[in-house]
DNA sequence: ATGTTC
């Protein structure tokens, strides 16, 4: 390569750096299999591109990348705070503190009746509306919804769908320091304030899953995890609430570049110094709607504890095993090769992976690590992983989020029936409920890379390491 | 991802 330089510096780990465009180089995390359909695809010019923003000193690309907006998903961009650095809601995303919870259960699976796994299905769907334009049963006026997306997880703990101890288990116990509603568009809110507890669509699920495999008997241990073990994963984010901010915000930042004579080579890289009164609009309607994220996977949990009671008696138990965010921006002073910076870290389809010992965990984890949940396709495997000290030295404490895509929706489309799918997946033991079929063909298994694969390879770099690997008996898809 | 192509 000339130009577009690719380096390979270790074993999974590669540079990305093209001459006269970038600032930095990127930092790939990948096998060669990967590598050739990165570069191969639009997103090596995004990852070019993220590398050419202003202000920006670390990059980490993550083996689940694929094309997103203006940023690839499975990016981690950080630009330096105080020497003008950027944010860019296109590193963030839409879906604005989208994210995964896993809830554990005192349940062994082969206790399990299908007859009861059907029921329970019945009673998830039928609790947690799913689906592109579904509603919640929580209707807000919009007065209160301010209130209530400023509270956070406060706000469930006053109404008795969280408990202290739970929150203490989410990050920043689902409450956002500088959070400001007042900066949040009257439409976003017009939108958010009948959404709260509601699943969305896409790649959005709530699953019932099995403990299938553990790898860290010790770490699983302290996770409350067992072998057969029933646990229930959600993945959702913030809805229409989150994705009308970053559009408001993407179109004022476009309209207000010139004036800090930011130029970029893509429009959709959109961004402001971080510093910059515009900047610092966004940065606090991002955190409302990181707290709306939040608040929706806790409201579905309650929706999940009350499901399970109804069909399995008042002895189940249902507990928050963690919460983990993979879309989202935090400004942090971070001591990365010896030089502290205050950073501000744009995560877009990337995880958390903080070592043991660090300040923001919650005491139950402080000598595991910070866990890590990477959803995989609705047909083989998911994954609870934790942070390491390594992911602190060569990612500024992050890993990947999921499988990554390798099929869009369109061709997907042309090559899979719905009919075909649900005997396949039924043959597997996997039930589904979905209220629309084109969204469960979209979400076919054979559209993502194996998560196994993206697994090994985070676990073997080191920047974060394998606990368990969980196997869907059931799915809830919008 | 999304009141599914502003």
């Amino acid at each position: 390569m000339k130009l577009q330089e690719l380096e390979k510096i270790g074993e999974y780990i590669y540079k990305i750096y093209k001459e006269g465009i970038s600032n930095v180089p990127a930092v790939v995390f990948a096998d060669e299999k990967i590598i050739d359909s990165l570069m191969a695809d639009q997103s090596l010019n995004q990852v070019i591109n993220v590398t050419s923003l202003r202000g920006v000193v670390y990059v980490f690309i993550m083996p689940d990348v694929h094309w997103g907006y203006g940023f690839p998903i499975g990016s981690v961009a950080c630009t330096n705070y105080d020497e003008g650095g950027v944010i860019s809601p296109g590193g963030i995303g839409f879906d604005i503190n989208c994210g995964v919870r896993l809830l554990k259960t005192n349940i062994s699976f082969k206790n399990l009746s299908d007859n009861l796994k059907e029921k329970l299905l019945d009673k998830l769907f039928e609790y947690v509306p799913s689906g592109v334009a579904s509603e919640s049963d929580i209707k807000l006026s919009k007065a209160e919804f301010k209130k209530v997306v400023e509270k956070g997880l406060n706000w469930a703990v006053e109404n008795g769908m969280a408990s202290e101890n739970e929150i203490e288990l989410v990050e920043d116990r689902g409450v956002k320091d500088n959070v400001d509603v007042s900066n949040v568009s009257s439409e976003a809110i017009d939108r958010g304030k009948c959404q709260l507890g509601t699943l969305g669509s896409g790649n959005h699920f709530l699953e019932l899953q099995v403990v299938d495999n553990i790898y860290n008997d010790k770490v699983s241990k302290v996770l409350g995890l067992y072998k057969d073990q029933l646990v229930v994963m959600i993945h959702c984010g913030s809805r229409g609430f989150g994705h009308q901010v970053a559009t408001d915000y993407i179109n004022l930042m476009l309209k207000n570049m010139d004036k800090y004579n930011i130029k970029i080579l893509d429009k959709q890289l959109a961004c402001v110094p971080a510093s910059s009164p515009e900047g610092q609009k966004y940065i606090t309607a991002m955190n409302t709607a990181a707290n709306f994220a939040h608040l929706n996977r806790q409201i579905i949990t309650h929706k999940v504890r009350k499901a399970f009671r109804e069909v399995l008696g008042k002895t189940v138990s249902v507990d928050l095993v963690y919460d983990i965010s993979h879309n989202m921006a935090t400004i942090e002073n971070y001591v990365f090769n010896g030089k502290k910076v205050k950073l501000v870290m744009h995560r877009k389809g990337a995880t958390r992976a903080l070592p043991p010992f660090h300040n923001f965990l919650p005491d139950k984890y402080k000598t595991i690590g910070q866990p890590v949940f990477i959803p995989g396709d609705m047909g083989r495997y998911s994954f609870v992983l934790v942070g390491t000290q390594k992911a602190y030295e060569l990612t500024c404490s992050h890993t990947c989020h999921g499988a990554g895509r390798t099929k869009s929706r369109n061709q997907i489309k042309k090559e899979i029936d719905y009919t075909d799918l649900l005997k396949i997946l039924k043959d597997k033991g996997i039930s589904i409920r979905a209220s629309s079929k084109a969204t469960v063909v979209e979400e076919a298994p054979e559209a993502y890379k194996d998560a196994s694969i993206v697994v090994d390879i985070v676990d073997k770099v080191g920047i974060s390491s394998i606990v368990a690997r969980l196997r869907p008996v059931g799915v809830v898809k919008g």
